[in-house]
DNA sequence: CCAGAGATATGCT
DNA sequence: GCATATCTCTGGC
């Protein structure tokens, strides 16, 4: 297989939940200092939407040095710590000045041999899986680092429901803002997910 | 199923 | 200073 080619950066400029839903199907490639890489299919996601989204870490316009990535391009990451030992991955998107992302909530992991499918299940599973910590918050995501790229050709139904944490209801949260991919035993307690189309992806 | 522990960076008062 | 956090694991019902 050849090295997977990097979204556009126009995969990053659509409407926030929309590309937490695009994102579903995707493949995240991690890379190592010594070369090797590991990948994981992206199955769940939560759109987090700016400055009108209490749950967004920049609710309110607040523009303090963790969380400068949002603020920057699409197509960046940005890593949090938090309850004392978890990381937290989500892709920036739209451009700069619009402090939105998405969370990445699950992902199965690719070529491994015995596929344990619940490793990268929960955002802080996932980023213990790729060795992702706050050292990588702000690099883009179509490096050596990390890269996410088209994932597999596939077919699957998505799931759509209220997020995983507190839900603030608000005006920008009229949208639909977690994503996953349906019968995938790595999403996260499916439970108010409903079944909203299906996607295909070819 | 649910409550509690775990451990610390971050942001607000 | 202090409360909180986009979480995970374990142990008890």
């Amino acid at each position: 297989m050849g090295e997977p080619k990097p979204l556009p950066v126009a995969f990053y400029r659509r409407a926030t939940a929309e590309v937490a839903r695009a994102l579903l199907g995707c493949r995240l490639t991690r890379r190592f200092a010594d070369g090797s890489t590991r990948s994981v299919i992206l199955v769940e996601t939560e759109a987090y939407l700016g400055v009108e989204d209490r749950a967004a870490h920049t609710w309110g316009g607040r523009r303090t040095p963790r969380v400068a990535p949002m603020w920057g391009e699409g197509g960046h990451a940005y890593v949090y710590f938090v309850y004392g030992m978890h990381y937290c991955l989500n892709v920036v998107t739209q451009r700069e000045g619009v402090p939105e992302a998405v969370l990445l909530r699950a992902g199965i992991p690719e070529g491994e041999k015995s596929p344990g499918l619940l490793v990268a299940s929960g955002p802080g599973r996932l980023c213990r899986y790729l060795a992702i910590d706050s050292s990588l918050s702000g690099v883009t995501l179509s490096g050596p680092d990390l890269l996410l790229s088209r994932g597999p050709r596939m077919r699957f139904d998505v799931l759509v429901g209220p997020r995983v944490g507190v839900d603030y209801a608000g005006p920008a949260a009229a949208w639909p803002l977690r994503f996953a991919v349906a019968g995938c035993p790595a999403v996260t307690r499916p439970k108010g997910l409903k079944l909203e189309r299906l996607e295909v992806r070819e």
